[in-house]
DNA sequence: CACACCATGTAAGCGGTTACATGATTCC
DNA sequence: GGAATCATGTAACCGCTTACATGGTGTG
C-alpha cells in the first residue's frame, strides 16, 4: 500500500487524538487493522525515532521516574506536516484519489472537518466514475472471451463495489448540504 | 500484497495460456492491471531468469535467428507448480481466504475449472461472512464516537462491500448447481 | 511462581520501486 | 530521419516482514 512512508502520517494523525506510547499505537493500529492500516514494532519504534530526531513529535516529561515509557506528543511542526498531508489531494494540480489515499486520511476527519471531508468525497467520487467508466468498457470486452470467465468475474465484483462506493459518498454529500 | 512471491505464480499463469515473451507479460500485466496485479520491467525479467534456471518454464527455440526476444513456455513442473498454487486454499487445513489470494486465483480460473472455481467461491464466502459479522460489531462501537465520524464512514463502505461480494459469490455458486 | 501482558528495541532478508543503460524495429 | 515502440536487462534504495533479544509489571 505505501510508498512515501505513510506510517509516518499514520502516527501523527494518531497523536493529533492524544499522547501516546509506541506500545499504545500499535494496540490502536491492531484494533483499527481491518479498516485501514497495521504495523509491527519493528517499524514503529525506529520511525517514532525518526519523528523525535526531525522534531515532528516531542517526549512528553513524565513525573514518574522509574517507567521505561516514552509517551510522545506532537510539535507544532508536527501538527502542520499531518495537516498539509491530511490536504495534498486537494490541491489543484491533484485530479484523482485512489482508495488507499482516501481511506488513509477519512479515517483521521470528524465531522468537524466538514469542509475537508466534503472535498475528499468529491473528489473520490469523481475518481470512482472515471473508474466504473474504465471497468464497463473491459467488461464488455472479457465476456466474448470466455475462457476468461473468472477474470470476468472479477471486473463484475470490482464494479459492483465502485458504484456502492460511489454512491454512499454521493449521498453522504448530499446529506452536508 | 505479495507474500512469498506471487510474481512467480502470475508470470506461470500467464504461460498456462500460451507462450510469451517477458515484454509480452508486461502488456498484459499493465492492460488487466486494475483488477489484480502489475509489475515493472526490472522485477519481471530477473524472475524469468530464475524460473528458467529452476526449471519451471522453457525458452521456446526461435527459427528466426537474429531476433533478440525470448520467448517462454511451461515446463511440466512448471504447470504442477502453479496447479499446486492455485488449488492451496482447498487444502483442508485452510479455513480462509482473502481478498487478494482470493483474486489472484480467480483471474486465471475459466468455466472448464467449475470444481475449483465453485470451492474457492465457497471459501470466501465463507470468510466474508465472518469478516462481516466482524464490522457490524466495530460499527456499533463507532458510532457512540462522533469524532470518530470518518472511520464510521470506512466501515460502512467495507461492509457494503463485503455484503455485496457475499452475494454476488453467492448467488455465482447457485448457478453451477 | 508461572504466565500473560507491558514495553522497547535490533538484525537479516526480501519484494517492490525508481532510475539507469542499451540497442533494434516500425511507422509517419 | 525522428519518434514511438519493441526488447532486455542492472543497480540502488526503501519499506515491510520475520525473527531475535531483553526485561519489567500485574494477576491467578
Amino acid at each position: 500500500m505505501a510508498r512515501t512512508n505513510t506510517l509516518q502520517y499514520m502516527i501523527l494523525g494518531l497523536l493529533t487524538r492524544q499522547q501516546m506510547t509506541g506500545y499504545d499505537i500499535k494496540q490502536i493500529f491492531d484494533k483499527e487493522k481491518a479498516e485501514f492500516w497495521t504495523a509491527p514494532f519493528s517499524q514503529i519504534y525506529p520511525e517514532l525515532n525518526r519523528l523525535l530526531e526531525s522534531n515532528l513529535i516531542a517526549l512528553v516529561k513524565s513525573n514518574d521516574p522509574n517507567t521505561r515509557k516514552k509517551t510522545y506528543q506532537l510539535t507544532s511542526t508536527g501538527k502542520q506536516v499531518f495537516l498539509d498531508w491530511l490536504k495534498k489531494p486537494l490541491d489543484p494540480s491533484v485530479t484523482q484519489l485512489n482508495n488507499d489515499d482516501f481511506v488513509l486520511r477519512l479515517h483521521f476527519l470528524g465531522k468537524d472537518q466538514q469542509g475537508i471531508l466534503t472535498k475528499l468525497l468529491k473528489l473520490r467520487s469523481q475518481t470512482l466514475k472515471v473508474e466504473i467508466a474504465q471497468l464497463e468498457l473491459e467488461l464488455t470486452e472479457v465476456t466474448s472471451h470466455p475462457e476468461q470467465y473468472g477474470r470476468e468475474l472479477i471486473i463484475k465484483k470490482e464494479l459492483a463495489n465502485k458504484k456502492s462506493d460511489e454512491l454512499l459518498w454521493h449521498n453522504q454529500i448530499s446529506n452536508f448540504s
